[in-house]
DNA sequence: GGAAAATCCGACCAAAGGGTCAAATTTTGC
DNA sequence: GCAAAATTTGACCCTTTGGTCGGATTTTCC
């Protein structure tokens, strides 16, 4: 069913402009996919996105469904590859801290793609369950194993280490997939402005280093 | 373009018949939209999950767009009547935690209504715009408003009430829009159970009475 | 019980959708 | 400079899709 094109034989060093085209497409498809889905999604659209006729999508990707798999696999990667690596001597406060300043960067930036991956979520992850049970599953068992020898270790205070892991990720993607939610929230005719992600990467920090006895427990203003 | 059908008119009183197939058809739609967005959900396959020709769905909703229409509207107010009255004399932590656990319960039992709605807002919320510039913005304001006062009262520690709302509704719908992730994360073959949903609701309320100095702060565990 | 209203539903239609093709053009490698 | 390879593109094809229609069946109401 898709033997017929064999992109794995490319020699790809040369093929300038099937880099070049191949990236637009893409880019353009990313935004597409993230606005519509999959299913919504029309190769007509993506090809005018892309400011190409149709033709040339199927000329390069094959099936729409290719496609996709390029787009997604794409944001996989970059989602797998912006986590910088942590070890157990690291110091709590100063990792968690950046950990959600980088995500909070990659909503800033790459919305389209957590978009889409959250797309590929909500129907059911047809397509990247494997990745999920294998690569994310070992990310996350990993690092909440560094977080739990942190504890036992006396360097923050006990918590559902997966939970918590779980819970920066909601607290920082949702500031990409519902933007507009939050956005319409605050008023913000024009969409969200760089002053709100950093005031909601704060309000993230500080709910996390908290909850992990990490930041001394707020004053209550006396009565 | 709508003035053919005028459901307004309709007596309502009688028409048992009627009321239960619209019930029926917007079930299975919101299934179908819940999965496919509204692009890429098909009159044939909602009829088929409602056990029902096509036809009937035009004859009883018209047009796709206002049985979406229906369904998101009987989405918006199972959303907004579901949050129980809070005012200033309440007390903060068991009024959160109730908040919070209320949340939860709606994304272990309405799954498919939490990811319509997120379905919409990734798309960024073309027909729900003005309920949440309107509704949703009153709402959020009105209750930071109650936070603030119970911070100045000194009932609570000063945190950014607003952005503990969103992070409150992040935290809890994750649950459900993205159910898949953790299932798959958390090795559960057949979908989270119901031990998953309790232990993430106290998670969850742990994170944010920490966060409002309503938790004593956790002990470390002496080296 | 019978006529009017409501409901049901198979058959149909025009538009949109994914994908193909072959001829024309451009790029590459020597 | 030129032949082979790569790329471009409009026209085309078949399937799916949202929506309609009209006649059959059921329900309602007196």
């Amino acid at each position: 069913m898709s033997d017929k094109k064999e992109t794995t034989t490319e020699p790809n060093s040369q093929g300038r402009i099937r880099q070049e085209n191949k990236k637009r497409i893409m880019s353009a498809a990313e935004k597409v996919f993230a606005e519509n889905g999959f299913r919504g999604s029309t190769t007509a659209a993506i090809a005018d996105a892309a400011g190409l006729p149709k033709a040339n999508i199927h000329y390069y990707f094959g099936t729409k469904e290719e496609l996709y798999r390029a787009v997604v696999d794409d944001i996989v990667e970059l989602w797998l590859s912006s986590f910088r690596e942590i070890t157990e001597d690291d110091d709590p406060a100063s990792t968690l801290a950046d950990y959600i300043r980088a995500k909070m960067e990659l909503s800033r930036n790459r919305p389209e793609a957590s978009r889409v991956f959250a797309n590929e979520l909500i129907r059911g992850a047809p397509r990247i369950k494997p990745y999920l049970s294998g690569d994310l599953k070992n990310w996350v068992e990993s690092k909440s194993a560094i977080l739990d020898k942190w504890v036992s270790d006396g360097k923050m205070a006990p918590v559902d280490s997966t939970r918590l892991i779980f819970h920066i990720w909601a607290m920082t993607q949702t500031w990409a997939d519902f933007e507009v939610q939050w956005s319409c929230i605050l008023g913000r005719q024009n969409g969200l402005e760089d002053a709100d992600f950093e005031q909601a990467t704060n309000s993230i920090i500080t709910t996390i280093l908290r909850n992990c006895g990490l930041l001394p427990l707020p004053e209550r203003k006396p009565l």
